[in-house]
DNA sequence: ATTACTGCAAAGGCTTTGCATTGTA
DNA sequence: TACAATGCAAAGCCTTTGCAGTAAT
């Protein structure tokens, strides 16, 4: 997605923030990435390409994508833990996420933004962002469990 | 609300649990407060009758009690930095919490059982827990910063 | 030439844990 | 008496910050 990184230095310039190699490769880095990733992933992935980039580096770059609203922050593992980070582009994203194998699996959100919806009808309240976090087994391990007899069913 | 401590008392010896004065001060702190706290307001309060309590064994006693199903813990705060703990009597509750003036609106939680369903349905995984937290403004502070002409509507 | 940005390492905030001691059963 | 529970202090985990050096404009 060159043009959504070019898009995003652009804003960079106009507000009067360099552009800087560490700055560009995270963005080519989250560009690649359709889920959300935690500050340390997002580190090993930028590492990967460039060896000097610090831990320190990634968390201010997130921090200030976040304030131009380039990146979506949030809290979706089951412990509430780890800050999760991605592009925000595209619909927002909800997960269950397996506490067996860590797998994240998507959740449709219609009925998420329903929730949000009669919320807002019911109550005069206005919703700036609903999140939904669902703690369990994914597939996989459900049947897995259910063969080991660690899980009704 | 004694019932509730006796109850409870009678759960952790039946699991073999032994009975403390600080395991019933923090059971008497808790049943006081119908709101979620966090492990140091708890502190606080049950420190303010007993003075040698620990903040250990506030969050050791805490973790116990989840564990046994008589305390809800969850992050309800939209910076989901500290964990909040309250009895678990009563069915679930999930809020929307007002990011102006902290109040918490209760939602209906059919809709968020309803995504839970449909997961296990349609994904074939297992849910242990949901949550569904929305941030934005109560209707009050919604009325005034329209008024205000800080929010659309 | 400025001045923002970076890497490093140290500190911060919340929570957990090791260990010797205390106290319940 | 036996062993769980406590208090204390230290450690852990994720994140932020101070500082001196580096690099973008």
């Amino acid at each position: 997605m060159p043009h959504l990184i070019d898009d995003a230095e652009a804003l960079l310039r106009e507000r009067g923030f360099k552009i800087t190699p560490q700055r560009t490769l995270l963005l080519q880095v989250l560009a690649g990435q359709p889920i959300y990733l935690d500050a340390d992933e997002i580190y090993e992935l930028a590492h990967a390409q460039d060896a000097s980039i610090s831990l320190a580096t990634v968390y201010r770059t997130l921090g200030l994508y976040a304030e131009l609203g380039l990146v979506d922050h949030r809290y979706v593992e089951p412990e509430h833990r780890r800050e999760v980070f991605r592009l925000s582009e595209g619909p927002e994203q909800h997960y269950l996420t397996c506490v067996r194998c860590g797998t994240r699996v998507l959740i449709r959100t219609d009925l998420l933004n329903q929730m949000a919806n009669e919320l807002v009808r019911r109550k005069g309240v206005s919703v700036s962002s609903a999140c939904a976090c669902f703690t369990g087994y994914c597939a996989a391990c459900t049947e897995a469990l259910r063969r080991e007899g660690k899980l009704p069913g």
